[in-house]
DNA sequence: TGTACATCAGTGAACGCGCGTTCACTGATGTAC
DNA sequence: TGTACATCAGTGAACGCGCGTTCACTGATGTAC
C-alpha cells in the first residue's frame, strides 16, 4: 500500500482490489472513484489513466469476478469424479463459497446494476460462467437414456436460480435469518430434491 | 399531481409512490429525497414532516411492498382449491407477477440494502410474507402420511430461493437474456421438478 | 355563525459535503544513439 | 556507459452539481367558545 516511487506500479489492479474491498465492506453504494483512489493511495484524478470512468472500473471488477467464479466452478467440477452427481454438488458448494469468500466480487457481478451487454469482455466472462454450469448439467445426464434427458440449459438455469436465491435471501440472513439451517445445507438439500425430481437420483 | 392548496393532502403516500416510481424506472440508486419531493410537487424540506429521513421513507416503501406481496400471495393460494398443488403453483406465478408489476416495490424490498431488523413494522410485514409461503408449503403436505412430510420451512425456503433467483437472474434478462424460456415457465418447471423430488407429485 | 387562536404542513434559503471529471502540469521511466 | 528526449503515469487545483438536512418562517386548517 505504501508507495515509495512516483509511479504506483500496478495502480490498475490496486483500484480493482480497492473497489472490491469497498463493496464487500460497505455495500455497492459505498463505491466511489474518489474513495477507491484514496484506498490505493493515489489522487482522485489518477484512476482516469486506467479507466474511462466509474462504470468502467466497476465493470472490470465484475469481469474479474466472473473469471474467478468460472475458475472455481470448473475446479470444483473437475473431471466429474468420483461421479457426475458428487461433482455437481461440489460445484454448488463452490458457488456458495465464492459468494461468501469473494462477496465484493459477487455483489459487483449481480447486485451493482452494471450492464453486461455493453461490455464485450464482460459479456464473454459472463458467458464462460454460464457455460461451466451448463457443462456440469450435461455431464449429469450422460448416463441417462437419451429420451429421459432433460434439457441441460433449463437445468443449469434452475440450479443457478436456486443458488443465487439462497445466497441473496439466506446467505447473509435476511428473511430467514433465524433459519436453523445453513445456506450450504439449504442449497444441497434443495439441489438433491430437485435432482431426484429429474430422476437423476434414485428414490 | 397538481395541487391547488397549500397543503398537499396526502404527501406521505405521494412520497412513497414517487419513490416506488423512481426505483422502478431508474433503479435504487436513482432514489433521492430531493427527487421524490420534486415528483410529488413539493419542496425538498417537506418530506421531513412525514419521515425522519431518507432511510425511513425507503423502509416504508419496502414495508408497503411486503404487505401487498403478502396479500397477493394469499389471494393466489386462496383456499387451496382445486388442489393444494395447483394453488401452490398459482402462488409461484403470483410471486413473479408481483416482481414484474410492482418492480419498484420488489427492488426496494430485496435489492435496496435496507435493514429489516431495525424497523419493527417492516420486520412484521416481512414475517407475514414468510408465513404465507410457509402455510402454502404446509398445505401441500396435508395429505401425505406424517412420516413422509418434509419440513415445511425448508420447502418454503427452497421455493422462495428459486423464485427469487428466477426473478433476479432471468426476470429482466441478465445472464440468460437470450434464454428461450420465459421466467414464468422457468419457475413453474423448476417447482414441478422440485415437488416431484419431494414425492408430492407422482412420476 | 363568527371569531381567536393553536396546531399543523408546507416554504425557501442556506449549510457543508463529497462526488465525478477536466486540465495543465511534472516527475519518473525507458529507449535510441 | 552516458545523454537527450519522448512517453507515460502520476499530481493538485478547480469546476459545477446535487444531495441530505436544518431552520426560522408562513399560510391553511380545525377547534373552542
Amino acid at each position: 500500500m505504501a508507495r515509495s516511487s512516483y509511479h504506483h506500479g500496478n495502480l490498475r489492479q490496486a483500484l480493482v482490489d480497492a473497489t472490491t474491498r469497498l463493496i464487500e465492506e460497505q455495500g455497492p453504494q459505498a463505491f466511489t472513484l474518489a474513495e477507491a483512489a484514496r484506498l490505493a493511495g493515489v489522487s482522485a484524478a489518477a484512476p482516469y489513466r486506467h479507466f474511462t470512468g466509474k462504470d468502467d472500473l466497476l465493470e472490470e471488477v465484475a469481469r474479474q469476478g466472473y473469471v474467478e467464479f468460472s475458475e472455481r466452478l470448473e475446479a470444483a467440477f473437475g473431471e466429474g469424479q468420483p461421479s457426475a452427481l458428487s461433482a455437481f454438488l461440489r460445484m454448488g458448494q463452490a458457488y456458495l463459497t465464492f459468494a461468501a469468500e469473494r462477496r465484493g466480487l459477487y455483489i459487483a457481478m449481480f447486485e451493482s446494476g452494471i450492464s453486461i451487454a455493453g461490455n464485450p469482455a464482460l459479456a464473454q466472462a459472463s458467458d464462460r460462467a454460464q457455460s461451466v454450469l451448463l457443462r456440469g448439467a450435461e455431464a449429469l445426464f450422460k448416463r441417462l437414456p437419451a429420451d429421459r434427458r432433460p434439457p441441460a440449459g433449463m437445468v443449469a438455469n434452475h440450479i443457478w436460480a436456486m443458488s443465487h436465491g439462497v445466497v441473496e435471501l439466506f446467505g447473509r440472513g435476511k428473511p430467514g435469518g433465524r433459519s436453523p439451517i445453513s445456506p450450504s445445507d439449504m442449497l444441497e438439500s434443495g439441489v438433491l430434491i430437485y435432482l431426484r425430481g429429474l430422476g437423476v437420483i434414485p428414490e
